[in-house]
DNA sequence: CTTGACTCTGGACCGTGGTCCAGAGTGCAG
DNA sequence: CTGCACTCTGGACCACGGTCCAGAGTCAAG
């Protein structure tokens, strides 16, 4: 059952043993078990959950958001477990706005400046430094 | 000339004393003098200046991304500034771009996800804890 | 048995952009 | 002159997600 070592469950989930420990003292993943020794076993359902983390992060949840999803997974709750997917997706649709805001606006900015002439004809420097709000 | 605390700046620059003296600290923003008990004294350059470094703070520069600018803007180099600008925006590109990924990723999750009933079914978890790659 | 690779622990450190603190000194209004 | 608000310094601390370290102990192949 518990035939990883900490050495191996980082090469199959392609994560570094720092971050086995890190997440082992953040409560995201516990060894199965320990030897005499103190060294950590882990078995098939804790690489399982190292790839569920691995998934999760790279969708944009945080540590603790993946902590929340799987607390819910363990209790079957699909209704939370949308509703966290759910609240995901407004997030990062509000950071897509705001990267949208700032590049129409430095957009403006670059597509006027000529990027030749005169220090005080430059429209980046003038919004920047400019009396009139941005 | 200097007729400025740090308290009134940072009242008229709408940051905090301790932000000011961290841009001093990291050679954004120095005071123009001291008075002879080592009160700072800023004047109308400064202001300006901390409005600038705000107003790229809110265009998504960084504070050494800023620090260029400030050195840029001293020296008029208009075509420089230009070009720090336009790699600022494809950088932003590149953030929108991976959100878009990531927006999309989890949509299609969500949308597929009824909200009840068996855990097993939900595509949430399934593809997070599931075998085929997302 | 030896050797080399692996693992253990607790804690320090990275970057980013500040924020907060204690203890001492200063500026100004009344 | 008193009192209170302001400012000074150096350094610690926050979140986030790790990464790295020393010094000691362990495992497994040869």
């Amino acid at each position: 059952m518990s035939h990883l070592s900490i050495g191996q469950l980082a090469k199959r989930g392609g994560v570094g043993i720092d971050t086995l420990r890190y997440y082992e003292r953040n409560r995201l993943l516990s060894p199965a078990g320990r030897l005499d020794s103190g060294y950590r076993r882990y078995g098939e359902a804790e690489l399982k959950r190292l790839r569920f983390i691995r998934r999760a992060k790279s969708l944009g949840f945080s540590l603790e958001d993946i902590r929340g999803l799987l607390a819910l997974s363990d209790e079957r709750d699909v209704a939370k477990v949308r509703k966290v997917a759910s609240d995901k997706l407004d997030d990062i649709a509000r950071r897509i706005d705001e990267l949208e805001r700032v590049r129409a606006g430095l957009n403006r900015l670059v597509a006027a400046c000529p990027g030749h002439g005169r220090a005080d004809a430059c429209p980046i420097l003038n919004a920047l430094s400019g009396e009139e709000a941005s």
